[in-house]
This record gives structure tokens, sequence and C-alpha cells, in this order.
DNA sequence: CTGTGTGCAAACACTTTGCAGGTGT
DNA sequence: ACACCTGCAAAGTGTTTGCACACAG
């Protein structure tokens, strides 16, 4: 319960309850991507299934967290950082999301910035979303 | 009931039964991705749901079709080219995948090829996926 | 004839909704 | 005090599995 989270929770105008304390919590110790289950289970028994599902949701909308895609289509979330805010509701993600294969987590590369793609003749770009997949780094050391 | 899809089944060592002729009529007459949701609307009461299930899977494993992302993590499924088969299972899809968001359709660009991305140092790219999402040539004819 | 595909029923997993009671501000 | 959160139960949706029968090769 650092007073860096209650804050947080204040900037973005929500209030401060234990289970939106803890959840983003687990998001700042983590610097990976988690689905609805892995929240789950870092909190079992102490809140429900169903809070858990509408805090998410809460918090994207909040523009707190932001999806994350599988390749599988599985749907994680990731902390936005600060430039994701934009000024109207929709988030501004020109980061990849890189999924390692031997590790299995997913990290949104802020460093990475997505290459432009030339589109057909009468075709209008609005978003992109880049998944990567292969190994990171710490799994590549693990090896050598 | 072509024989030119009688032919593709041959080709991808799969049995010629009814279910698996009309599934695979109706991507060849589209020429966008395809969600089981999708196809069971297309042939309504005549093949179980589950059959459906159960072919889409067979034709991805056979390497006849590929998965596509949605943007909200649907899944949604789209025929290969030739080009996709590689040696092993592995497919090879350097093409990007195109939603648009005034018709819905999620469309393979083969044309555009995705560009290269530089990964931060120890990290090692095997697969990508790229989904641009925007208005696709024809609505934007439908415009103006 | 043999192995595979199909249909049906049921199980399973995931997510959403309604409502009553509790809590933050 | 009021609006908003939470927990529980239940419904809704999407997908998988087991089994008996049918069918392609």
């Amino acid at each position: 319960m650092s007073v860096a989270i209650k804050s947080k929770l204040k900037t973005y105008k929500l209030r401060q309850t234990d289970c939106r304390e803890e959840i983003l919590e687990i998001f700042l110790s983590k610097n990976h991507a988690l689905a609805h289950a892995d929240i789950e289970t870092q909190i079992v028994d102490k809140f429900d299934r169903v809070t858990i599902y509408r805090t998410l949701k809460t918090f994207v909308d909040k523009g707190l967290i932001h999806k994350v895609l599988d390749d599988e289509g599985g749907i994680k979330y990731a902390l936005c950082k600060e430039k994701c805010q934009s000024h109207d509701h929709t988030h501004n993600h020109d980061h990849i999301h890189f999924k390692c294969m031997t590790c299995g987590l997913t990290t949104c590369l802020e460093a990475v910035v997505i290459p432009t793609v030339i589109l057909p003749e009468g075709y209008q770009k609005k978003e992109m979303n880049l998944l990567v997949q292969g190994i990171c780094a710490s799994c590549n050391k693990e090896v050598s």
C-alpha cells in the first residue's frame, strides 16, 4: 500500500479500494503484461473473480492500463506509460509487444517504435498493433 | 462442389467430405477473414457447430488456413497462399492484416510486407504479427 | 474393412449482468 | 448522504470432449 499507488489512483480519479490498490501494486511490481487469470492467481481468495474483471475494465477505461494481444487471441493487460495519454480517450501505443516463446512473458518494448507501413492506394491507417514473438534478452542469457 | 475445391482438399491430404468442401468454398468465395460465427451463419443448420470447430482446426493444422487476430482478441481465419507453405509446420506469414473500421472486414494485404523492426540487444525475433486498423479502399470510395 | 469424420449431448471455461449490502469521499 | 464498489448467484457465450454411428478411401 505504498503512497505511490494511492496517489496514482487519485491521479486517475479512482476511488481507493483494497482491490484496486492490490491489483495496481501487482502491475507495478511486474514489468510484463498480465492476463486476468494471472492476477487471479496472485490474489487468491482475496477478491472475487468478478471484481477483478470490473477493476481491469475500469483501469482500461480510465487509461491506467491497456490491452495486449496474445498470438492466440488471449487478452493481457499492461500498464500505460505517461506518453500513452492523449487528449481524448484513444490511447496512443506506438510501441511493440514482445512475447517470449521460452518464458512465455509478454512485455511492452517502449524503445522499439513501430516502423511505417505503406498501405496500398485507397487504404487509410488509424491504428496499429504489432506483436513480435521470439526469445527475450534474459532467456537468451540463460542458454549461453 | 467445383473440381478446384476437391483437388485442393486432395493436395492437403484431407478426406473429401461435404462439410469440408462447403467451408472451403466459403473461404474461396470471400477474400476476407472469417470467424467461426461467420461460417456458422453461412451454412445454417447444415452442419454441426462442433464439426465446424473441428474442421477449422484441421485446416489450420494442415496449413490450408491461418489464424487472423482481431484487435479485441477475436480469432478469425483466412486462406493461406502458396507461399505460406514452409518445409516444416510453421507458417510463414510476412503480410499484414488489415481491419476496416467501417465495414468491419479483416483482409490479408499480401502486397504489404512487414518492415523490419530492430529489437533491443539480446532479443531474437522468430515471428511477427501486424494488425493495422483503418479504412479500406472500398469504404473510402463510398464516402467520396 | 478400417480409420477418420460427424452429430448430439454434456462438460468446461470465460465473461457479463442483476441485485443487495458495504464502503469511500 | 450519496454514489460507487464488491460479492454472490445466475445467465450468457464460446469452445472442447466423449461416444456412437456414418462414411470416404
